[in-house]
RNA sequence: CGGGUCGUGGCGCAGUUUGGUAGCGCACUUGACUGGGGGUCAAGGGGCCGCAGGUUCAAAUCCUGUCGACCCGACCA
């Protein structure tokens, strides 16, 4: 099955920047800190509303509309219909779905004159839930997949960096129904087939990576992580293709033993900290016990020990104990735990001792004595203390070994451009839509989602794009492919010639904008680097005596003399040829 | 939410310490020159100094309140 993509890029062809919206500023944004922010905003892409919202104006709308087209040709690929859903929401919804509650502060919510509660949506499992549940009926109707986009609000704690953390954002959402997890594995797969697909015709440098389902809810699910330094995500990966968020990554993580077994104490006139204890003893950090104590959904006491120079992962935490909090040093004081100097022997009565599993492979710790400015060393597991669990605890870190191949892992930052999950019958159950499978018993749909960042991808190709004069689109989502920049505006034979080729580039199906304005050169270069179109053909007087023009590539900043009969063939084949790169 | 910084033409800033005619650069308008990397000269237009109170003969400047923005933090013992 298969659909025609609807949003389809109706794209002039010619533009002419003397008639463009498109005021550029010489000068950063005081505000703006990462490359996409500072040069969005510069290329009069974007400008800000308020914190974490912003409007589009026509140079980043045709960056937009060239997006969201792409997305729309994949969704239509594997059978997803477009749709598009309401943003204001009402709350008996979100009551329903127990997310009202759940969603805390960052759901945006408003009331009408009568009083009735809405959200503004920050995704919209809700909506299509409660849509389909009633006319969505039998099993021969499934499988399903429909999508929108749509802004999605959501009040975070703190918005920055410009597109990458805004309040208000266009997403694109995709929503499938199933009648089993077979039928919702398949489109699951095709799903993240498409979402590569997407990265790679947007000319993202990615990673698929192992990641936490969040509010969204559900088990399986992969992140698609642009590389890029602002990212807010941490990833680790592998040479072998694996790859993961490292707040769930589970990985081999190595942990040493520290002298012999025997028990015994150690005085250590310190800091109670992994640093100053490991630089004391002139010792790795990894061979160090790290503790942490923190509470329960109850308020019961737990004390957590990782590898020393790992760092607790709050999801996995979460995960071994409901509700995990980690205790305040004025709770440590008031539960008897000696701050800095915890230890697994001889703790109070009733507290939990749960231990990362790499430290299984540890047969003596070296851990805080539960005294001031002692440790313990040979402390062994089973005959000094007993581990009430054993699981995996900590933040993936270069260095931790490939779960499928064992070799070292590494580090980058990525930004989060979409997720898949698999949503299973949590809204279906708990909102009541079910259908009629062939022995006529009714049954929740099996569910999946799969929310693309439009608005923040579009951050991810600049940070990926950029050099000290500005952005360098690819092909595939540039505002346009080709400046034509007609230099000596007084000079008539020039500014004929240029209108010249642009038309006849704009004929051949090229996307052009002529820089018509009464400019000087300078002007003109700085304002053709900043925007980033990938081509520029200059046309000056200095070629024109030689029977040439120039045409620059922006992402290498590389020139070349063109034939001037020739150049428009040549350029509409180079361009033809771009855009299969990205096809 | 905690800490910090800041609100002055469209943008970027000075002026606030010590109260007394509201300034600079860019942008904008007009004219002239200029024309291959943000040009030069000349003449212009544009601001209740975030908002509300207060002190004072007089407030951008001092006081109180309020709103907003930005930065750091909010698990990393």
């Amino acid at each position: 099955m298969a659909f025609a993509a609807l949003t389809t890029p109706k794209l002039p062809t010619l533009l002419r920047m003397s008639e463009l919206y498109a005021p550029t500023l010489r000068e950063d944004p005081v505000d703006a800190e990462i490359a996409s922010h500072r040069l969005l905003v510069r290329a009069a892409m974007i400008r800000k509303v308020a914190a974490g919202v912003y409007s589009f104006l026509p140079l980043g709308m045709r960056v937009l509309a060239k997006v969201e087209a792409i997305v729309a040709e994949e969704m239509a690929a594997i059978g997803s219909q477009e749709m598009r859903m309401s943003v204001i929401q009402p709350a008996e919804l979100w009551h329903e779905s127990g997310r009202w509650d759940d969603y805390g502060p960052e759901l945006m919510r408003l009331e009408d004159r009568h009083g009735h509660s809405f959200a503004l949506a920050p995704t919209h499992e809700e909506l299509i839930t409660a849509l389909i549940r009633n006319e969505l009926r039998s099993y021969r109707e499934l499988p399903k997949s429909l999508y929108h986009f749509s802004n999605k609000y959501r009040d975070e704690i703190r918005p920055r960096f410009g597109l990458l953390r805004a309040r208000e954002f266009i997403m694109k959402d995709a929503y499938s129904f199933h009648v089993d997890q077979a039928s919702l594995q398949e489109h699951y797969e095709q799903q993240a087939r498409a979402y590569g697909r997407i990265c790679e015709r947007l000319g993202l440098t990615y990673f698929p990576v192992e990641a936490d389902s969040g509010q969204i809810g559900g088990k399986v699910t992969i992140e698609f992580m642009a590389l890029a330094e602002a990212g807010e995500a941490e990833l680790v990966y592998c040479d072998c293709g694996y790859a993961a968020n490292t707040e769930v990554a589970e990985v081999n993580v190595r942990a040493e033993s520290y002298a012999g077994e025997t028990l015994r104490e150690i005085h250590t006139p310190i800091e109670g900290s992994i640093a100053s204890l490991a630089k004391f003893l002139s010792i790795p950090e990894s061979q160090t016990v790290k503790a942490l104590a923190g509470c329960d959904l109850d308020g019961r006491i737990v004390v957590l020990f990782i590898p020393g120079d790992h760092e607790l992962g709050p999801i996995k935490a979460l995960r071994a104990v409901e509700g995990f909090e980690l205790l305040t040093d004025e709770e440590m004081e008031a539960a008897g735990l000696a701050r800095g100097y915890l230890g697994p022997v001889d703790l109070p009565g009733g507290v939990r001792i749960i231990a990362d599993r790499a430290l299984q492979s540890v047969p003596h710790w070296l851990v805080g004595a539960n005294r001031e400015q002692y440790h313990l060393s040979g402390a062994r597991p089973g005959r000094d203390f007993e581990v009430d669990a054993w699981v995996d605890l900590t933040t993936a870190q270069s260095g931790d070994r490939c779960p499928l191949c064992g070799r070292d892992l590494k580090m980058a930052r990525g930004i989060e451009v979409g997720q898949v999950f698999q949503l299973g019958t949590k809204y279906s159950e708990s909102m009541g839509a079910q259908y009629m499978d062939e022995e006529g018993n009714e049954k929740p749909f099996v569910m999946g989602c799969y929310g693309w960042g439009v608005t923040r991808c579009l951050a991810a190709v600049v940070e990926q794009y950029n050099d000290e004069d500005g952005i360098f689109w690819p092909v595939s989502v540039a505002p346009a492919e080709v400046c034509v920049v007609p230099l000596a505006v007084g000079d008539n034979e020039v500014v004929q010639l240029a209108e010249r080729l642009a038309g006849e580039l704009a004929a051949a199906g090229v996307e052009v904008v002529i820089d018509d304005r009464d400019e000087r050169a300078g002007v003109k270069f700085a304002d053709a680097d900043l925007i980033g179109w990938p081509y520029q053909l200059v046309i000056g007087k200095r070629g024109l005596a030689a029977g040439e023009v120039e045409l620059k590539t922006r992402e290498n900043n590389e020139k070349q003399s063109l034939p001037l009969e020739q150049s428009v063939d040549s350029l509409v084949a180079l361009i033809a040829a771009r855009r299969e790169a990205y096809a």
